[in-house]
DNA sequence: AAGACGGGGGA
DNA sequence: TCCCCAGTCTT
């Protein structure tokens, strides 16, 4: 029996029920897609769930403020997703009147859709022969096969493509697509699959081999800075000032406050001489009611630690910064912030004292 | 070719 | 801690 055989067996008796399944709209494929990138199932199921509830259609999404989109697409991560895929449905709500692409060099044309993204839209939305190639597939075949090229590699990527595309099975390709991804994703797991039980385990030569914990390689390896976050969280009346982030950096149009990135987190003394500090309170009245505790969080390449502190203005912060602006309290819940700082306005004490 | 880009969960 | 997750874009 052929592998794609053999997968499309263990689908037939263990796939998974997933929403994005019972459909062929390419809108709610792609949706699901973009939001499935590098992201685990469970964790953007309640995101797709939410999003399909609130724009059913690519007309909905278009015509959506860049920040509805934004807060929607809060705690998932890799925001430039969100971005672009705000970015795609305006262009196809305008350019393409709303008809989705459908062919694969098309669809591979979206801003935010790449290699993977382009070939589940194609085969899942409209049956044309293109194998996915997702962590899972790499996996998968990495260890039946036994191919120790190293995956994030050009030539590895090369090898993988050209091997899921000759096991493909062309006539029905979005249920093999289906199929093999689920056979990774819950049988051919990262760390201990359960290989007595595996239909591939004759023909896998990684379990014969003992190189099921070794595979698939990956080459490279990540190196994380460390950043220290002083934010300044400045509070007059019941208005707080908001920063929109809008440098090249991490959370691109996600908000915050004023900043004082340094070395390390700052004493009081410390940040009342920072020239940042100084530049961005002015000459303006202030007290300094208290820092928070650290927070810390960890990105795949940096490691941030923030301290809050609430600063006491007499009047309205003389904004210097036009990425800066005042906000009601009441009204923040419409900004969508990094986990740091929705971690700090979650804090107990804090969010008694502030609010 | 290498780096940047989030956040959560499992070992 | 480290690794991985239905990857893509930029440099």
């Amino acid at each position: 029996m052929s592998f794609s055989s053999k997968i499309l067996d263990w689908y037939h008796e263990n796939k998974r029920s997933l929403p994005w399944r019972k459909s062929t709209d390419p809108y709610k494929i792609w949706l699901s897609e973009i939001i499935l990138q590098q992201t685990r199932v469970e964790q953007g199921l309640p995101y797709f769930e939410k999003f399909k509830a609130t724009f059913p259609t690519v007309f909905d999404l278009a015509k959506a403020p860049a920040d509805q989109v934004m807060k929607l697409w809060e705690g998932l991560g890799y925001y430039s997703r969100a971005r672009n895929l705000h970015f795609t449905a305006k262009f196809i709500a305008t350019e393409l009147n709303g008809i989705f692409p459908n062919t694969h060099t098309a669809i591979l044309g979206l801003k935010g859709v790449g290699p993977y993204t382009a070939a589940a839209i194609a085969s899942f939305a409209f049956g044309l022969p293109h194998a996915v190639v997702d962590g899972n597939v790499f996996r998968v075949l990495s260890r039946v096969f036994g191919i120790k090229t190293p995956i994030d590699t050009t030539l590895g990527k090369k090898e993988f493509n050209q091997l899921a595309d000759t096991l493909l099975a062309k006539d029905k390709a979005a249920v093999y697509n289906q199929a093999i991804m689920d056979f990774g994703a819950t049988q051919c797991t990262p760390a201990n699959p359960n290989c007595t039980i595996c239909p591939m385990q004759k023909h896998c030569t990684a379990f014969s081999d003992k190189l099921i914990p070794v595979l698939p390689i990956k080459s490279k390896k990540i190196k994380k800075r460390d950043r220290f976050f002083n934010y300044l969280v400045f509070k007059n009346a019941d208005t707080i000032v908001l920063n929109k982030r809008q440098q090249k950096d991490i959370w691109l149009n996600l908000y915050d406050f004023p900043l004082v990135e340094a070395n390390s987190l700052l004493s009081e003394k410390e940040l009342l001489e920072n020239e940042v500090f100084q530049k961005i309170i002015g000459t303006q009245a202030f007290t300094i009611k208290k820092a928070s505790k650290p927070f810390k969080q960890l990105l795949t390449h940096q490691k941030i630690v923030a301290i809050f502190w609430e600063i006491e203005l007499k009047s309205a912060l003389l904004v210097n910064d036009s990425s800066f602006f005042e906000v009601k309290q009441k009204n923040i819940n419409n900004f969508a912030f990094p986990k740091i700082v929705d971690l700090y306005f979650k804090d107990k004490s804090l969010y008694l004292e502030l609010f």
